[in-house]
Order: C-alpha cells, then sequence, then structure tokens
DNA sequence: CTTAATGTTCCCCA
DNA sequence: TTGGGGAACATTAA
C-alpha cells in the first residue's frame, strides 16, 4: 500500500483527529508488527497525549509528549480512524475521544517507539536541492532502478513509483547513476518531483486495497503509464511496455523510451 | 500448485 | 564502503 503520496495522504488524513488526544490506552496483538515486548510498548504510550503526527520517508512519526511513536505501513498496513476491529488488526489505540485501529494482513508494518532506523534515511524528494540531488546521485554506481529503491539514498519512493519517475525522465532502470549526464540527472530531479506532487494531488495510487485513514481509497493509479502494464502500449511510442526483475521487484518500462 | 504483490533486513560474495 | 543476488518474514489473490 505505502510510498510516499500514499503516507503522505494517510498523515493528512488522520493527523486533524488525532493532534491533542490522549492516550487513554493502546492494545498490541501481534509479534511481527510490535516485536519485542509488546505490553511495555502499551504502557509506554498510555496516558501520552498527542503533539502532531508527521511522514517521515514511508514512516509515519507520532510525536507524543515524551518521546515519538514510528508506524511503518510495510506492504498491506492501514491506519484507520475508529475502524472497525477485524481478524487482522494488530494494534488499537484508544483515545480520549475515538480510536486508532491499524490493520495489517502480511504484518510487514511496524509499529515502534523511538527507531533508531529513521535516523539512517535519505533526504526528502520533495526538500532536497536540484544541486544536492545531482552531486548524491552521480557518485553511485549502482543501477538507478536500485539506487532510487535504497532509502538511505532518497527517502519515500518505492516500486511504482521508481517505475514512474524513470518513464517520466526517459532513463532505463538498468542504467548506472555515474554514467547519466548532469543534464538526465537534473531532469529525474524533476521527474521525481512531479511524479510524487501529482501522487500526492489524487491521494495516492489504489492498485489493491490501500485506503486513508478514513477509508477512502486513491485514484492515481489511473494515471500509472508503466507500473502493472506489461505488454499493453506505451503512451508516447506505442511499443509494448516490458517487465524485467531488478533487486527482486517487479521492473516497468517502455524499452524504446528509456535509454541507458 | 505456482507466482506475484505498494517493503525491509540480513547474509554472502565480489 | 559499495553493490549485486538471494532468502526470509506472513497473507491473499489470480
Amino acid at each position: 500500500m505505502p510510498e510516499l503520496p500514499e503516507v503522505e495522504t494517510v498523515v493528512r488524513s488522520v493527523a486533524p483527529h488525532l493532534a491533542g488526544r490522549r492516550i487513554v490506552s493502546a492494545d498490541f496483538r501481534s509479534r511481527f508488527v510490535t516485536p519485542g515486548n509488546r505490553k511495555k510498548l502499551a504502557q509506554q504510550v498510555a496516558g501520552r497525549t498527542i503533539a502532531n503526527v508527521r511522514r517521515r520517508g514511508k514512516f509515519i512519526v507520532v510525536t507524543l509528549d515524551e518521546g515519538f511513536l514510528a508506524i511503518h505501513l510495510g506492504m498491506t498496513g492501514r491506519l484507520l480512524i475508529d475502524g472497525r476491529e477485524g481478524g487482522h488488526t494488530h494494534g488499537v489505540f484508544t483515545l480520549d475521544r475515538g480510536t486508532l485501529v491499524y490493520d495489517d494482513p502480511r504484518q510487514f508494518g511496524r509499529i515502534e517507539w523511538s527507531p533508531k532506523r529513521i535516523d539512517r534515511l535519505g533526504p526528502e524528494p520533495l526538500e532536497i536541492s536540484l544541486e544536492d540531488f545531482v552531486a548524491r546521485f552521480r557518485s553511485r554506481k549502482a543501477q538507478v532502478k536500485s539506487l532510487l529503491m535504497n532509502q538511505s539514498f532518497l527517502a519515500g519512493l518505492g516500486n511504482i513509483y521508481v517505475d514512474e519517475a524513470l518513464f517520466a525522465a526517459g532513463i532505463h532502470p538498468l542504467a548506472i547513476a555515474s554514467r547519466i549526464s548532469t543534464g538526465r540527472a537534473a531532469k529525474l530531479y524533476e521527474a521525481i518531483r512531479e511524479t510524487l506532487t501529482a501522487a500526492i494531488e489524487h491521494r495516492g495510487s489504489s492498485i489493491s486495497d490501500y485506503v486513508d485513514g478514513e477509508g477512502n481509497r486513491g485514484f492515481f493509479q489511473i494515471l500509472h503509464r508503466v507500473y502493472g502494464r506489461e505488454g499493453e502500449p506505451c503512451f508516447h511510442c506505442g511499443t509494448p511496455i516490458k517487465r524485467i526483475v531488478v533487486g527482486q521487484r517487479g521492473t516497468h518500462f517502455c524499452p524504446k523510451c528509456q535509454k541507458r
């Protein structure tokens, strides 16, 4: 479900309901979503007041009056205001007004107290300057697809938006970053920003079951130009979209429009 | 039955 | 330190 635009949409939908609320109690039920001592974590958050909710990379950062909680949605995580509890509910926050429910069938998501890995995230794609991005990008010898997926290089892009941004920039997913000209790297920078901005405006991509904090679907999937379009004609040149595997992830691109 | 799915970490090896 | 490749985590849908 969740790359930067989806997480941003969840944060925006959930924040007004949570800011200023007091967590009366919490209940965590999964040894995967909440590794370690779940009872202790529940005690840690109980009684605390939520100062604000924001996004960092693909993490939802819930700042409390003391400390913070980081929620990562993994592949299938959902954070729902006044959501109904079901068979895949692994976290329930009872607030002084309403509840917050965490659902996650695959349990790849995490709810953690001040996790260190948030410090290892790279810059935000919508905040880094063009100069800094190009300098970082051109110093790497990795394939662009893998590099852009790397959260310590840039925080927030995932499989869908990397494929879409590379198509928009006309860059082949297997191109080597350091061998791409400054001009094309600059074009990639703009493509990333435009793709993410448009996706946020459309409230994210609901390709299977993604919904925001109020249960609303996004509709950026309508505008996908390569992701999930294997064999279908490129919107630009008509060549069938190709699918290969890079870093164990399905990778979609136009073999004619995207140069190495 | 097999494959793939919006993600991340860990391990091995160059 | 960088980077490629593979396995693992748990579940569902096609």
